[in-house]
DNA sequence: GTTTTCACG
DNA sequence: ACGTACGTGAAAACC
């Protein structure tokens, strides 16, 4: 259906005014104010690209520069007239209007209302949208006919249909007037009925239907309402007609003859005359557009909006694309369905899928092969809608292991120059939901090309999964987890919201008398939470020394403790701080209508391999404070279960004592020695009795240092001592282990050779920083090539646990439930009389997951809440 | 939208 | 000679 575009010139012109108005002052050279019309622009374009019209009339009040409803002057009471600077901005916008090439009208003693209300029924061919700012013309909403209503600012309008207006108002379109006939409206000035606002027009018109109809049982209406429906009749009739929109105008002309043809040349130049550069330059990219448009036309594969697929098309593969609304995960719902064939894209409502049944069992059935983009967010949307699709692939997963970089979708699609043409905001605007507004062609657009570019993506990615041996951990590892984690994200976690509305009490209270201190303590108040401030308070009111960067972070904060009171005050408000917002009241945010939080765990969003988790991050709710640790009593089990947590001892080290094959260290782990312990050991060379706390402190720091890519100023800056002590405890670290030298120069060599590191099950990161000529970003490099190998061989080692727990948990049959994964432990809900089965079954899941030339152990912890769990 | 800080492994 | 530990996500300030 072709589309009728109708603007309510002045209302619009009055709503640019004063959206412009409170900014620096808009001119051109000459000084003619120019705010108006760049409004005008702005509020026309958007509703251009957001209705795509055929057709565009803009309608104005004739010659009256003023308000409309100058006709009935008497009862205009103290209208202001039009301010000074909108005045000469009258005649500019129709010439704004002729540049663009855009038809307008306006007619003697005539409103735009009236002009806009007869255009709207003229043609029974188009669809009509009505761009205004005046409530009145809801009236004119019907089947075929939608009110945009402009919001505040330029850029926002709602779109009115006769099912909004009902929702919004509880009355029908038509009814506005009679909605106006008793309430009147002050910004017109009639007046209605006394006492009546909206509510009270709103019931008395349910129950009567019209003003005529209230008016006739006005003897009914009891009390101070009733003496007034009497007292304002007259009002109220005269009020009914004033809000009435003529739609009988004789008007000499078609709606063919307003088509929408703009001229961009035209408009740059008139623009461009009255100053409006930025304006103007906006049009570039239109200009630009519709050459290449004409241009280019690259023979386009066909692209069909259908309500049914044809069986042909569903004898082969195809990729999948769910058009949804895009709101948060557990919430979002499908609006259409694409499928990129080999030659063919299709597009088809979720209603009309539904309806499809040979459609239902392609998409359930696992031949032909289907491929998705983050099938685990699919598998979510589908299950709301009632459908289920079998894939073989996951593109996004395809992407990200064939180039570890690529941690987001918009790093992927701009890797493989994948655009959509037509984005989702064109399509959706901000409602994001299919509604009348959608644009049906741009709809199907964006679906098949989203659809299409799955396909490629694939294509492009799968071939390098095998070309780089990771057939094993795409199809065995990382596929089989997706669907875990489906189910994960879908069990969530019960989260109680009254524990932490009572930490975030105690908390408030004790950061208030915090803060009050510090205030103190300064001498006055400023933002403790603005590093800006409290550097200032800090270093140039206080005086403290510092290094060469001024930072306030707590490392630093920690060294000037002794000097003065207020500084472990501020500590302690930033880590209250920390607790109230992110945790306290952070938390409270995503707790779902059923009791829990639903977290997400992003697959390919981590450069190792690990997951990570988000909306909200459940990987790091605090634990090492005591008092941020109390956030997990508000984490429970389901009733009549306890909360199961298993966690690997030392994993990191494990993994790279078995990959680095280095004997002392194996040895200590399979003689079961503490390895920090033992690094004490043989880095301070002592034996075990005469290793003091303080030793094995500073050898985990050691160790630590290790796995992160060791230099001596980061062990250094630690462990408090001299860059050169940190040296020689490297130095003899390796002497003592020399199994690690050697594997880490192996590991940064061949970084250096290959561009890439490998974990133990072949999973890849690039590091194209290692060639970097930057020596800095070299050297980050180098440590990324020291660590990727073992965080990711360790985040291999535990979806491999998940996957064989979960595979044994199905075979037990149990109730149980794996719920959330934090790098190196697992939390389990378990039934009180699983307990036991759970443990043995999690603990010989993790600990064999693998087979290393270390034993690998576990530890298990039951509770009542995740804090008693660990 | 970027920066700083801090929570976790 | 260069500035440093590896990997994440969220909140608040600031631009």
């Amino acid at each position: 259906m072709k589309k009728l575009l109708l603007v309510d010139g002045n209302s619009m012109l009055f709503r640019a005014y004063y959206a412009t108005a409170y900014g620096k002052p808009m001119t051109s050279s000459n000084g003619t104010p120019t705010n108006a019309i760049f409004g005008f622009a702005s509020m026309i374009q958007k509703a251009i690209d957001t209705v795509q019209p055929d057709s565009i009339l803009v309608a104005f009040d004739a010659g009256k520069h003023t308000f409309r409803h100058d006709l009935y002057a008497d009862y205009k009471g103290g209208r202001k007239p039009a301010p000074e600077s909108l005045v000469p901005q009258f005649p500019l916008v129709r010439d704004f209007l002729d540049a663009f090439h855009i038809r307008w009208v306006e007619k003697a003693d005539i409103e735009a209302d009236d002009l806009i209300g007869t255009a709207s029924k003229l043609s029974a061919e188009y669809q009509t949208y009505i761009l205004t700012s005046d409530k009145d013309m809801l009236q004119l909403a019907d089947d075929t006919t939608t009110v945009l209503l402009m919001k505040k600012g330029i850029t926002d309008m709602d779109e009115m249909t006769p099912e909004k207006i009902e929702e919004d108002y509880g009355i029908m379109p038509l009814q506005i007037i009679d909605l106006k006939g008793l309430m009147g409206d002050a910004s017109d000035n009639y007046k209605g009925i006394q006492g009546v606002g909206e509510k009270t027009a709103v019931k008395l018109i349910h129950e009567y239907g019209s003003v005529e109809a209230v008016l006739d049982h006005a003897a009914e209406i009891k009390g101070v309402l009733g003496k007034h429906v009497q007292e304002g009749k007259e009002n109220a009739v005269l009020s009914k007609n004033l809000a009435t929109i003529r739609r009988d105008i004789p008007l000499d002309f078609t709606i063919e003859e307003c088509a929408y043809e703009p001229d961009y040349v035209s408009l740059q130049k008139f623009l461009l005359s009255l100053d409006m550069r930025v304006l103007a330059k906006k049009y570039d990219e239109r200009l630009a557009a519709e050459d290449t448009a004409a241009i280019v036309q690259k023979p386009s594969r066909e692209r069909i909006r259908m309500d049914h697929v044809p069986a042909e098309l569903l004898k082969s593969e195809s990729a999948v694309f769910l058009d949804e609304d895009r709101q948060p995960y557990m919430t979002a719902e499908v609006n259409g369905i694409a499928l990129s064939f080999e030659n063919t894209d299709v597009y088809i409502s979720l209603e009309d899928a539904l309806r499809d049944a040979s459609l239902i069992d392609y998409l359930k059935n696992e031949n032909p092969y289907k491929t998705g983009y983050d099938i685990k967010r699919d598998y979510h949307l589908l299950e709301h809608a009632g459908m289920h699709i079998s894939f073989h692939d996951d593109a996004m997963i395809t992407a990200s292991l064939a180039d570890s970089t690529l941690t987001s979708t918009d790093k992927i699609m701009d890797a493989y120059d994948l655009h959509t043409g037509v984005n989702f905001t064109e399509v959706y605007g901000k409602a994001s939901k299919a509604t009348l507004f959608t644009d049906a062609e741009k709809q199907k657009e964006f679906g098949c090309q989203s659809a299409e570019n799955i396909r490629v993506l694939l294509n492009e990615t799968l071939p390098k999964i095998h070309e780089y041996g990771m057939d094993d951990l795409y199809r065995n590892i990382e596929m089989p987890l997706t669907e875990i984690l489906y189910r994960m994200e879908k069990e969530g976690i019960i989260c109680n919201r009254e524990v932490l509305d009572g930490i975030a009490k105690s908390t408030f209270a004790k950061i208030t008398a915090e803060q009050n201190e510090i205030y103190l303590e300064a001498g006055h108040e400023f933002n403790i939470n603005s590093p800006k401030q409290l550097k200032e308070v800090l270093f140039d009111e206080l005086g403290f020394p510092h290094k060469k960067k001024i930072s306030t972070s707590a490392d630093v904060l920690e060294e000037l403790k002794e000097f003065h009171p207020i500084i472990s005050h501020i500590l302690t408000y930033r880590k209250l701080s920390k607790i109230y917002s992110t945790y306290a009241e952070g938390l409270k945010k995503y707790i779902q209508k059923d009791g829990r939080i639903h977290t997400v765990y992003n697959q390919c969003a981590t450069q190792t391999g690990r997951l990570s988790s988000s909306e909200p991050n459940l990987q790091n709710i605090s634990v090492r404070d005591e008092q941020g640790r109390e956030i997990r009593k508000a984490f429970l089990p389901e009733k009549g279960c306890v909360l199961l947590s298993s966690d690997y001892h030392q994993i990191e080290l494990r993994m790279l004592a078995d990959m680095a094959d280095e004997q002392g260290l194996i040895d200590a782990f399979k003689d079961g020695i503490d390895a920090h312990t033992k690094t004490a050991m043989d880095v301070f060379g002592v034996s075990r009795d005469e290793v003091t706390p303080q030793m094995r402190r500073q050898a985990k720091m050691v160790n630590f240092g290790v796995v992160y890519g060791i230099s001596d100023f980061g062990l250094a800056e630690r462990l408090g001592i001299s860059r050169k002590e940190a040296g020689n405890f490297i130095h003899t670290y390796y002497e003592k282990y020399p199994g690690i030298r050697t594997y880490m120069d192996n590991v940064v060599s061949s970084c250096e050779k290959k561009g890439y590191v490998t974990t133990i099950c072949g999973r890849r990161r690039d590091i194209p920083q290692i060639h970097d000529k930057n020596h800095q970003i070299k050297e980050f490099g180098k440590r990324a090539a020291m660590n990727a190998p073992i965080q990711g061989s360790a985040a291999d080692l535990i979806k491999l646990a998940m996957i064989h727990i979960d595979k044994a948990m199905k075979n037990a049959n149990v109730k149980s439930r794996m719920i959330l994964q934090v790098h190196d432990e697992l939390i389990f809900n378990v039934p009180e009389d699983e307990i036991e089965l759970m443990k043995k079954l999690v603990d010989e899941g993790m600990t064999h997951a693998m087979e290393l030339k270390v034993p690998l152990t576990s530890e298990c912890a039951v509770g009542s809440d995740w804090y008693e769990a660990k």
